[in-house]
DNA sequence: CGCTGACTTGAATCTCTTCAAGACGTGTGG
DNA sequence: CCACACGTCTTGAAGAGATTCAAGTCAGCG
């Protein structure tokens, strides 16, 4: 069990490894003729090196680019410089679909890794909806899906202290990830430094590690990001220590009434 | 110029005072056909009392509730009791449109105020997309306008100081108040408490107070909670105190580049 | 008239920030 | 190959901003 994440190779369909479909199955099952069509939309593909902007505040955007590769951020700046981010786009998510209802994009993304995308020339997201209904609601829930995170990061920046906030963060995003494929059981690769760590966070460089030690010392993660790699030691007693619901982001299941376990509790 | 609120009577069509109709308006115009069959979809209203819930978080919702009027909070509860509000409802605000794509609401919505909403069923949207697309389209404007304010309040909480955040709040919410018709040049009523704005901004209740306290004395605000009524006294001077973006939130004009003044500056 | 909920204020404390300095690894040009 | 620069991580010490605890005011209401 040591390989974390599927090549695309290893997959006889460049469909299946796509993980804008992976992603969409955590929703429903596409038909072939939603795949194809999905595909046939697919105008482009661009490419953009570490710290590249993929879409800026406050200019409309041409195309959505879905990321097919590597991580970015999506990010606001105050004039005096102080950054707040936002969230992390990671390979499957869109980026542009809401600023392309307003003349401006509300914010801007920049790529943290090297990263690839397909873009979709915008207007025809609009056709989609007549076309193919499904796949139009499957595009409504993965917005619908960003924003319930948006809203889980502004309790973890209002309500949470810091270790809780980091920690939490971590449970979420490997969740995301193994939705798409890249992470394995407790483990994931995370490209970023302690600085994205801070602007996502609403903390300082300074005290981002310092908390970072403390769950080290505590047991609950192994971070290195030298080798851009974190390993959660135990999920369910770090889930425990920073109040993370194991329901979150689990839409694929029924409900549980009382929301009890999902992540196993065994 | 003491009118502060166009009351519902003093407009022949019903259809004008519509806060949802109004607040459409500031992204298209519908047609008469348009808002007609906007009003065949509502099939009931309800009424709620001040601390009712209208959503709960894990309950999968039958309806999508469009407020009508009054004040609600939408909100996050952490195991230990402590709250995170994420935003106000307020009137023209939907309730429940992205809680229809999971099985369950990732967060719950009460009443903060008497409040009356209009009720769709929610399987009805669905259909819009193809027998309204304009329509739908409007509520996809409304949900991306709902993540807009979502960010914004990120930031606050992340990268602004409490007396930056407050301003900012009360300058947002003139304007989204302004756009249904609630609000004047300057001030508006806001039925809350300092436990509501503490809960908003990820304070205690004893620094709101001390934070409100010194917006007072600087001459920014005049607040009177006894009498719910918000009085920014120079808006420009505010918004320069507390780096809001005048741009923010006015999709209804095309975009400047460079983002510079929409409040005026004269 | 006394209860209740909301607002207010002081004092002690704690979390997180800021400033400052040093360590380490990597890439670059001499 | 070394020297140097740069970006990132790390740690200590001082200070600011926000919280907590505690007490008291005030208005509305039964």
């Amino acid at each position: 069990m040591n390989q974390e994440q599927v090549s695309e190779k290893s997959f006889p369909s460049a469909f299946e490894s796509d993980p804008l479909i992976k992603k969409f199955g955590g929703f429903l099952t596409l038909t072939d003729d939603e795949i194809a069509y999905l595909n046939s939309l697919r105008k482009n593909q661009s490419s953009f090196e570490p710290n590249a902007e993929i879409q800026s505040e406050g200019e409309s955007p041409q195309h959505i680019h879905i990321l097919r590769h590597g991580w970015a951020v999506r990010y606001k700046l105050l004039s005096d410089g102080r950054r707040q981010i936002l969230n992390f786009a990671l390979p499957g998510d869109c980026i542009g679909i809401t600023a392309n209802l307003f003349q401006a994009a509300d914010h801007s993304v920049a790529a943290l890794t090297t990263v690839t995308s397909d873009n979709f020339p915008s207007k025809n997201l609009l056709s989609l909806c007549q076309a193919h209904p499904r796949v139009a609601l499957a595009f409504n829930w993965a917005t619908a899906r960003e924003q319930t995170i948006l809203a889980a990061h502004t309790v973890r920046l209002g309500r949470r202290s810091a270790a809780e906030a980091m920690g939490h963060l971590f449970l979420e995003l490997l969740k995301r990830l193994q939705l798409v494929g890249l992470a394995n059981k407790h483990s994931y690769e995370l490209p970023i430094t302690q600085e994205i760590l801070a602007d996502l966070l609403g903390l300082s460089i300074v005290h981002v590690n310092r908390t970072l030690r403390r769950l080290r010392q505590r047991g609950l993660i192994e971070l290195d990001l030298k080798n851009r790699r974190l390993i959660i030691k135990d999920i369910h007693r770090l889930a425990k220590a920073v109040d993370f619901d194991p329901t979150y982001l689990g839409q694929e299941r029924k409900p549980v009434k009382g929301k009890k376990q999902l992540l196993g509790e065994s």
